[in-house]
DNA sequence: CGCATTACCTAATGCGCATTAACGAGTAAT
DNA sequence: ATTACTCGTTAATGCGCATTAGGTAATGCG
């Protein structure tokens, strides 16, 4: 072609201002070394003891000696155009600003993250939803997260469209939490099907025949699988599950009175079990109620979350329920995406929770009175 | 040299495995618009309007219904390697895992940050010191950092060699908090030698004679600047600023005891003023201990805090002292930054702090019993 | 009508690294 | 001694994008 014409044309960079020398590139550490460039990269990259290639120990001392005398160091954004990976594991989380409150608080997640991301050999990066800068053209997750070789998403708030995208560009991606939504997204989720269920067992166990689930107006996975563990749960006891065993309000706090407590014991209700929530709504609603009609709780009526109870009711006694391993999640999280970036599957995994016995439940109250229910 | 070889040897990357649609190129979205990628990345880059390049609306229409068609997003790898910019800030913390931990908390920085950043059109990244996973050579921090435009740090723990290297290399950082270590390095500092000075002046004014300083034996620039305030601010109302007039401990709640504040109080102090630290150590042993010498607080003696009460003493009274504007130190710290990359000097920027009253700052005790000092 | 502009666009090149065909130098086998 | 390898290293190439020196067609000027 015009390859006769080379020479001429001398586009590219202009050389960088005098005076600043630059960071030390692979060329140098060669030159220094006395080899060639792809030996450095072989090197350092540690490709030859891995497949086999053959180095001669002489030759890697002497690169090594060079790298460290330069005190080289990457570059992450050539590595990963290069090779189309740089070990870095993007995490998006989708909170207003940073992750940093506690309310909504990724961190256990996180900490689960960074161990095993450690472990695999991965450093982190850590995107925010709230940054719509003015990053040129497209989307502003869908750019930055393509810097690392994989991304892991939390929070329910994570953009359908954006997922989307992601998957169908084969980027690998893995959704913190049970999700169908966009075909093929792999996920990691808390399995609250079986773990509701073992709460409900476990009150059926006590001696409980009529039990009432408490939760909010809700559609999100987390909620609806709560919902039919518990129906699962009241089911495998041949307790009654129908329609009227669930207890459904957009605004519990206000709904969930007092008198209406009272008028579900006088029916035969003698435990209750709330979801668990962002804000714990439901079962602060839940617990004011049977307090404001006076009952009292390990002994007149039952408590349980599906869930853990929020960080500002740490004291009080632990309610009945399961905690969801968080920090296993997480590291779930990690491996299944490390797998998705080595071309494994994209599969949805399910993590079992912990059920925690609490202080909130025990027999239900006297010789129980059979109340023929309908 | 060996031109006429070519042809022969076919490096490079494997093609991707069949069946997967890769995320589109320019150079596909230049064939959809019958143009050359050089084109497209004139007009997505906004390149050709801002430097009056020109491109005829016609082909501006063209490359862009053809990129938004194909829902074309650039790589940031590539961008940041081709043009070395990417529009990405880093920030980088070294608290232990994720700055999600509420008492370090770089919480109100980041919201400044994430503000500015947004208004000048950067995106944000996170880093954190803990995750030293196994990124090939080098050391943790300096490579993942490359991956932006340029970096921020976070705490005191910034690693003075990492960071030096950073500077060698001229790459754009900005450190928040006052730092003279590695020469050359651009920061953003509060003021805290002039605010502690306006504490003391305020002290002074109420007309107190004697003050002492609490502080942690701790070499910071944090606490260093704080006694110099201290001491600046005696010596302005002319009050006696010798080195007796600050009392270091290293271990505050063990040795700042009742009796050596009923001792100093018995010497003539009336004021006591403390530095603000990570844990709160100087001001919880400071009030703990007037408590428990049965001082009257605004009455018996006053109390200041060279900075912002820790948070699990929000709902104490407001102690006389200054906040740190952290959310303009945030932003500043991102002015500054944004500056450096675009070849600004690596200047060090202070802002001012507020001074807060407080409720627990009055005048001194009684008719001022004249303590001839010494 | 010939030459200089001007307006638009493209070819060619490199950023820093990973990858792989191929080559030179040994060594073993025939 | 020639072939057949193995070992150690390098040259060449491209990843996806930005950049810049030209090139080509349309237009201005005398």
């Amino acid at each position: 072609m015009a390859k006769e014409a080379a020479g001429r044309a001398r586009p590219g960079r202009a050389p960088a201002p005098a005076g600043r020398r630059a960071r030390p590139r692979q060329a140098e550490v060669a030159r220094l070394a006395g080899v060639s460039q792809a030996t450095v990269s072989l090197v350092l990259s540690g490709r030859d003891l891995a497949t086999g290639r053959p180095i001669s120990a002489e030759t890697r001392a002497k690169v090594l000696d060079a790298a460290h005398s330069l005190g080289y160091v990457p570059d992450p954004a050539a590595s990963r155009l290069a090779a189309a990976r740089n070990n870095l594991l993007g995490v998006f989380s989708f909170t207003a600003t940073f992750p940093t409150d506690v309310r909504h608080s990724y961190y256990p997640f996180l900490v689960g993250v960074e161990q095993e991301a450690a472990a695999q050999g991965y450093d982190l990066v850590l995107f925010t939803g709230s940054s719509t800068g003015g990053a040129g053209a497209g989307g502003g997750a869908l750019s930055r997260v393509r810097l690392a070789d994989g991304c892991l998403f939390l929070g329910r708030h994570a953009p359908a469209d954006e997922l989307r995208r992601l998957v169908a560009d084969d980027f690998p991606v893995v959704h913190v939490g049970r999700r169908d939504e966009p075909e093929g997204l792999a996920w990691v989720g808390a399995d609250y099907v079986s773990a509701s269920r073992e709460v409900v067992a476990a009150l059926a166990g006590l001696g409980h025949r009529r039990v009432l689930l408490v939760r909010e107006d809700d559609d999100a996975p987390a909620s609806t699988d709560r919902e039919r563990g518990f129906l699962d749960g009241l089911a495998d006891s041949g307790l009654p599950a129908g329609s009227d065993a669930v207890y459904r309000s957009g605004d519990p706090r206000h709904d969930l009175t007092a008198e209406r407590v009272r008028a579900w014991v006088a029916e035969g209700v003698t435990a209750f079990v709330a979801e668990e929530t962002d804000t714990g709504a439901a079962w602060r609603a839940l617990r004011a109620a049977v307090d404001a009609a006076g009952l009292d709780c390990p002994g007149e009526v039952s408590l349980a979350l599906l869930g853990s109870p929020p960080a500002d009711l740490a004291d009080e006694p632990a309610p009945m329920g399961f905690d969801i391993p968080r920090p296993a999640l997480g590291a779930e999280a990690v491996r299944l995406l490390a797998s998705r970036i080595a071309g494994g599957p994209a599969e949805g995994t399910l993590v079992a929770c912990a059920f925690r016995p609490g202080a909130t439940a025990g027999p239900p109250p006297s010789p129980r009175t059979p109340h023929p229910s309908s």
